[in-house]
DNA sequence: TATGAATGAGCCTTCATTCAT
DNA sequence: AATGAATGAAGGCTCATTCAT
């Protein structure tokens, strides 16, 4: 145990205390490799503590991954509600992305990355973390397609294929910038926003990429 | 066991065999999920083999990584090879990835998204990997920028956001393919080379992204 | 907890419920299954109340035995008191028994049936228990053989040979009993004492079984 | 552990070994007290191969509840087949169940006291030996109740009722033995006969008991 | 080349019990 | 009279790993 006094502390208060350490302690170890034990001497409780309030190691995870993508899913939208342009819309709501990615990296890893290892259950709530995030992107996206000059051209699909590719995109950026210390989320999200959506707008006004072979033609 | 009748097996050949099944099981379960017996079992022999070729679990799971980082930046390198332009090269590469994290799905796996529950030794060796298929891709995107109209405005560093993003999207769009069977690898790299790569080719011509509301003034 | 208001409710009422609850709990679980929060829970009482009046789980469940027990002896000796001679008196009693255990299954099996599982303190107050129920029924046997035409045959082992045998047929006819809702506690003491008593009265008047074979000598 | 050096065995015999101290410790301290623990360690082995061999302590429990149930209504059977008359069968049968019970206190009180502390699963196992024995003793009954001056007046229910008083008095006489070393099962057995089955041969031919009271009448 | 037998260590979980209010 | 917060201890189960053959 961390050798702090523990003093009494409402349920509510350990409760978060609990899912807190949790979080760092899944992302650190993944969901297996994390044992109960650490969590527990790591919030400053003993272990039936954490069976009291979270009543099992799969549900702690559950309760993480609830948190986690609400928060996520809050940011998300908070940040796109004030713009008006989905451009803006989407540059905003990207780079709320990245901000709490990067700064929330555990709360990512554990929404993201903690891939085939879960039981049934628990798959099944990431997995809807995970869609509830690509939506939002989704839908940004398809505002700025509307917008476009020739929405005509792409769809439903087309849009979540975006989706797609952004959020893989920054979630691989995200290790990227914790190499470029000189960079910030903002720029990143610029950075991505020229690259992708640039390109994005281009092919909805007709260009499409052709090999140079063929361009000769 | 599965109930073949076990005959004696040259070493390599059964080393091979039981490389086979680790990456099945790794990327089904999990490094820790996943058991030695359920590999032995899978692989029609019996523990004390997998110990007396691999020794060790880790080392197994090393074993797998290797062999595949190095299949997939086989792959990779033999689609470039062929062809001539930087475009057509990188086309080729991102088509060559696509397919093989296609058609390898638990390869990938265990190449990408064991993300943390690994020791440092495993979790090293995974990142070499990850590491040199970056590089494969971000020396395409170099070359591509290198024969771009205005190859100065764009350096090292470039070229690895560019790789990092398209790599990411490269990831999460397998997912999206998964869903969509009407696509093939080979259109989703044409559809990523259109979203991405004309973005690029604009953002070298000098065409930036800008807020809407900036536009305006 | 069940959703009642706990009032304040004065300690010796408080302490029956939870020797009520508690009878109930341990019967279904046994004594190691049953758990001192469930019982808390069902008497509406935090855990601590019951360790302030009951002192522990061992004492709790003592308590249990002592106070079915005595009821049962009880009711008993109740039954037999009111009867002027033996047989009457052994019927009454075994009456009575069959009506407790009956209408208390739960009382009988915490007195009865909790075999082995229990501490050495435990297991012998439970002993006691038993070895006080059979020292009524053994004391009606006797009281019966002294009035039979032949007393001086059978001895004091002989009545407790009797009142285990009765008591163990009691105890597993309450089994039958149960399943046949069409029979009641009365009906089969009579059957009961037709089988046995009857037997035993031929056998105080010389009648003894003998197999067939040397029947025939 | 118990301090011998483990040698190799082969699985069969250890498995018999196993049961062989698991009944032991089952009976001794119940099923929820017993600790697999404790079990492995009189075996002269590690818990490991507790699991190994018999997959969890539930089904050890009911490895051994089978095997003493059918090593019961084998010694039983095997006693009743060699005679010819029904009355023998019955003596010879209710001779066996006390020999086995006395001999085999532990697996007696595996097979019977076990009253309510267990799962679903192993509770319906416990029944099944329950009622497989009883069914045995209902069978000699009802024999020989077809061979008595009065057949018709005695049915189903009545062998199953006589069997149950036989059962329970014998269960309960095994206690009354224990304090009685002079005596045996045979004589004990006989004692029952003269009680119960002279009994009913009475009320078979017509004598039944009534109240002194009413008898004066 | 190959394996049946065996285990030390560790993890999830639960429970009886106490402390501070 | 009453309870929310907290824990030491133990138990069931699994796993990576080795030994002897």
């Amino acid at each position: 145990m961390t050798e702090k006094r523990r003093r009494r502390v409402p349920r509510q208060v350990r409760e978060q205390q609990m899912i807190d350490v949790a979080i760092r302690v899944f992302a650190k170890r993944g969901y297996h490799a994390a044992s109960v034990d650490e969590i527990a001497d790591l919030a400053g409780v003993s272990k039936p503590m954490v069976y009291l309030y979270l009543d099992s190691k799969e549900n702690l995870f559950v309760a993480c991954v609830r948190r986690e993508s609400q928060r996520l899913a809050g940011a998300f939208q908070q940040a796109a509600r004030e713009k008006a342009s989905p451009d803006e819309r989407l540059r905003a709501g990207l780079a709320a992305f990245f901000g709490f990615v990067h700064e929330h990296r555990d709360s990512w890893v554990v929404l993201h990355r903690q891939a085939s290892e879960l039981s049934e259950r628990i798959a099944a709530e990431v997995s809807a973390a995970r869609r509830m995030v690509m939506a939002e992107v989704a839908g940004l996206v398809r505002d700025g397609i509307a917008e476009s000059p020739n929405p005509a051209r792409l769809g439903e699909d087309d849009a979540d294929f975006v989706a797609h590719a952004l959020v893989g995109a920054a979630d691989s950026l995200t290790d990227w910038l914790e190499n470029h210390p000189d960079e910030s989320p903002e720029r990143v999200t610029l950075r991505l926003m020229n690259m992708a959506w640039v390109g994005m707008r281009n092919v909805l006004g007709g260009e499409v990429w052709a090999s140079p072979a063929s361009a000769k033609r």
